[in-house]
This record gives structure tokens, sequence and C-alpha cells, in this order.
DNA sequence: CGACGTGTAAC
DNA sequence: CCTTTTACACGTCG
């Protein structure tokens, strides 16, 4: 079976959406931040608009460092408001829903659908079913999308990053190795920095060379199972489904107010965070198992430990748990000095947690 | 095989 | 100067 698959991206979305709710920054220098709190302007961007992006304002440059390269512009720091983003995006993944045949959410702003059936397995009626999309999201919510569509989600997600923002990027099956020729391997979705540099190493830089490696060679220093994906990378082969997938895990993580080693401070700051984590296994209907505590020490390290408890949607024993946890990694590390702490749960069962016929 | 900790990646 | 959240693969251990 050919499937068509569509992946649209909204455009720098937390950004735009703030332009929608606020006429008076539009055209404006748009930077929202997440603030840690340790001082006014500590924190990392989590998106810039494309005026900002002009600049060198991008997601993950530090405030300090964007305030600096906005100097003198007329540009708006915004923090990050989840909630209001959630609900505009529940709307527009609705939208998007009803034109396809089978939605897969892949973050917040990103969204894969399969027309396969819904466009007819017709190239053209795809195109115009992402059209329809474009102007529904435009026309309703006031944001521009960039979409591209394949015959699967690899390639549909590459060609939605080729022409952005507000971009429209079609293609078939015969065109994809043409299409990935000569993409940078940095650019192929899944190859990250540590990769492509070993790629680089070898001398390739493009996905057509990276095609045409010998096998032998690539798995020589990749392993059979990672040579495998990065030649489907680079051929654009992929099948996975389009299917919603349930979170494996669900966490929060914090920065501290100042550095510290104590257990008492950590778990303070656990603590707080469990608040949060609590509302949102409440929502989700949510059991777990397993309890996971993240640190992040001053050299910006993470490490994480983890412990099974019986199964409960009640957080009161996972922090018990965790206490202890905080408390052997601090002695089992002497030297560490802790920035950002979290917790995490795992190991998770839906379904308000009733006793099934599986349990007896 | 399940549990655990780390590395890599994407957002 | 340095945020947040999630996924998945891999090695190791018992």
């Amino acid at each position: 079976m050919n499937r068509i698959i569509l992946h649209i991206d909204l455009d720098s979305f937390f950004a735009s959406a703030e332009e929608v709710r606020r006429p008076d920054i539009r055209g404006k220098v748009v930077v929202v931040c997440v603030y840690s709190g340790r001082t006014p302007d500590s924190g990392a961007v989590s998106t810039a608009n494309y005026k900002a992006r002009e600049y060198g304002i991008r997601a993950g440059v530090p405030i300090k460092i964007a305030k600096e390269k906005a100097r003198g512009l007329d540009a708006v720091f915004l923090p990050v408001d989840k909630q209001y983003y959630q609900e505009v995006s529940n709307r527009i993944m609705d939208l998007i829903e009803e034109q396809g045949d089978r939605i897969q959410q892949a973050s917040i702003d990103e969204a894969y659908l399969d027309v396969s059936t819904k466009a007819d397995e017709s190239w053209i009626t795809a195109k115009k079913l992402a059209e329809k999309i474009k102007k529904k999201i435009l026309d309703q919510e006031g944001l521009t999308c960039s979409i591209g569509i394949g015959p699967n989600k690899f390639v549909a997600k590459m060609a939605s990053d080729f022409r952005k923002p507000d971009g429209l990027t079609l293609v078939r099956p015969e065109y994809v190795k043409e299409f990935l020729k000569d993409i940078p391997v940095i650019k192929l979705h899944g190859i990250g920095p540590k990769t492509a540099s070993a790629l680089e190493e070898m001398g390739i830089e493009r996905a057509g060379q990276l095609a045409s490696v010998d096998q032998a060679v690539l798995e020589e220093k990749f392993g059979a199972n990672k040579a495998k994906l990065l030649f489907e990378k680079a051929l654009g082969v992929d099948d996975s489904p389009v299917e919603r997938q349930e979170k494996k895990q669900l966490g929060r993580m914090g920065t501290l107010q100042e550095d510290t080693r104590d257990p008492d401070r950590v778990m303070e700051k656990i603590k707080e965070l469990a608040l949060d984590l609590r509302e949102r296994i409440k929502e989700k209907k949510v059991r777990f198992r397993t309890v996971s505590v993240i640190f992040v020490s001053t050299r910006l390290e993470d490490h994480s430990r983890s412990a099974t408890i019986p199964e409960t949607d009640d957080l009161e024993p996972a922090l018990d748990a965790t206490r202890k946890l905080v408390e052997s990694f601090l002695s089992e590390n002497p030297d560490m000095v802790i920035r950002r702490c979290g917790i995490r749960v795992s190991n998770l069962e839906y379904g308000g947690g009733q006793m099934t016929l599986e349990d007896f």
C-alpha cells in the first residue's frame, strides 16, 4: 500500500500565538522565554519569531545574550504561557484531524496526518488537502504553518522543513532520492551533532554521500543497527505508521534558586514540582510503577536515579522513595553540586487503574 | 528478561 | 551564559 503522509509544522508557534493575542506586538522582534528565576534575566529562549531570528535570536540562546542582540531594536520578551498555547494547539489539532484518516501529534506544534484514503491515493488531491488545512489554520487561528507531503513520515518531515515559514513542499516517491541528495547530514531528522561529526570525520557531509557509503564501513563505525538506520534516512525509507501514541513517562524539571547539595533543598524543589506532576497524573488517569529523580550538576551533566514501587496513582509513596534516591545519589557523588532537578514517573498504566481479569 | 543509568536527539 | 519535556537505543547487571 502506497501512503501519502502530511507533516504539519506551526511556524514559530509560541511567538506567533503571542502575536495573535497581542496585536500591539505584531511586526516586532518577539522572543518567548523560559525564565529560570535565578536572576531577572537568567533562562533561555524557547521560541523566537522570524524577525528575531534575523538577529541571531533563536531557541536555546540565553536570555541575557538575546537581549544584547536585541539592543536598540523594538523587541518584546515574554514568558512562556504553556496553558494558552496548549488550548490553541488543541483546536488546531482537531481541525487537522478532520482533514485526514489518522493523526499523530509529534509535539505541541507538529503533527503527521495520513491522508492516503482521504486523498484517494492522489498526490494532487493531497496537495489540495494541505492547502485547505493551511487556509483553515490561518482563517480560524491567524497562524501560518509549513506542510510537507511525502510517501512516509520521515520524508514528510524533511519536506516541511525544506521551505518555511508558510511553506508547502510535495515530494513524490520517485523524487525522494533526488530531494535528499544534497541535504547536509546534520539536517536529516534523527541525526544530531554527535552522529553528524562522526560522519564528517569519515568525509560524509550530505545524504547522497551517506547513501553510497560502503555498508561494512558504516557498520564498523556505528554497529549494524545504527548503520541500517542511517542508510534508511539517507534514502528516505520509513515504514513507521501514523498512529496516536500514549506517553510513556511524565515529568517536571526546574532550576534551583541557587546551587546546592543539601538534600532538603533538593526535596523542597522536587515537592514543588510534584504538585504540578500530581495534576497531570490525575488528568491523564494514569498509574505508575517507576519514579525517577533527575539531577543536573553545575557542570550541566545530567544524572538520574530511579526506583520501582508497587503500582499507584499516588505521589506520596513515590516521594518517600524519591528522598532515599536523592540522599543516596548525593552521598555517592560527594563532589557534585546540583543546579537543576526533576521528578519523573514511568512504567505507566492507563485507564483509571481498575483491576482487570489479567490480575487474577 | 526486567530494571537501571547513560547517551543521543528533537522540541 | 546554559530551559523543558519526552522518546528511544544501548550496555550492564542480576
